[in-house]
DNA sequence: GATATTAAAGACTCTTAATATCTGTAATGT
DNA sequence: ACATTACAGATATTAAGAGTCTTTAATATC
């Protein structure tokens, strides 16, 4: 029981376009390349992460991806979200209304994801810019 | 990504089983019928629980399973420890160590398994006694 | 001590989701 | 027109979860 695999790719490739000067396009071929992945498979997460209009893409030559000019504040708990779905940790197994345990679990998953909403890829990414110097 | 079935079902059985007068045991044919699983499968799950000494066995005619005597607060955390192993959200998938997505990733996690070290069972079993009244 | 009852252990199957690859198509710049 | 690059769909591979069946070991009752 772990977040995806490809959650952890999109959350690095979110990462490094941040770090783009002046948010220039990347292609798919450097991203796998920096993450060790064949360009197909990440091409399906990042398909996902344009989709939810995280990132923009732009095909043929010269073309790559983007972080988007219009979504300037994307969270952790948004890359989740677009890639993983809107799924919840824990659903009773008998389905009467109102379980207690069902209760319990949510709210601290509700909390989580609050924290991880509140985590800005932005912060991240000047952190890992002073961090290299 | 979602915790188990057998975490669900092992959640469910301690409630029970510290609903029972006198901590009496419940034999896994009668807690597997309320349920609705076949006693192998539960029975699977319960072994867990007994081995990380959250309840205690007894094999035998008027056997079964009921809440350790020794062990009288145990969480939600300490369930699903017992099923689901120790086991973590997120790990990076690049192996540098300090990568600040995990920092942030881990930092959640840990968030959400102390709110989860905080509730009892034994609350929420009392919380089901008072609502059934 | 024999027998019925019940938990434990192991091997095994089945299903599902994640992971990944390959091929072809559509869009864009030069 | 051509090279380049993202997108879509089909398909394979792998891993984990879910669940069953059978055998063995332990306990109580008679």
């Amino acid at each position: 029981m772990r977040y995806s695999n490809a959650t952890n790719y999109a959350l690095h490739t979110m990462v490094h376009l941040m770090l783009q000067p002046g948010g220039s396009s990347v292609g798919v071929q450097e991203l796998a390349e920096m993450q060790h992945l064949s360009p197909t498979y990440l091409s399906k997460v990042l398909t996902k992460l344009t989709k939810a209009g995280l990132i923009e893409s732009t095909p043929g030559a010269k073309g790559g991806y983007k972080i988007s000019r219009t979504k300037h504040e994307t969270s952790f708990l948004d890359v989740i979200h677009a890639i993983e779905g809107e799924t919840s940790l824990f659903d009773c197994s008998i389905h009467h209304q109102g379980c207690l345990i069902e209760n319990v679990m949510r709210q601290a998953e509700e909390n989580m994801k609050g924290e991880l909403a509140s985590k800005l890829l932005s912060d991240i990414a000047k952190e890992a810019e002073s961090k290299q110097k």
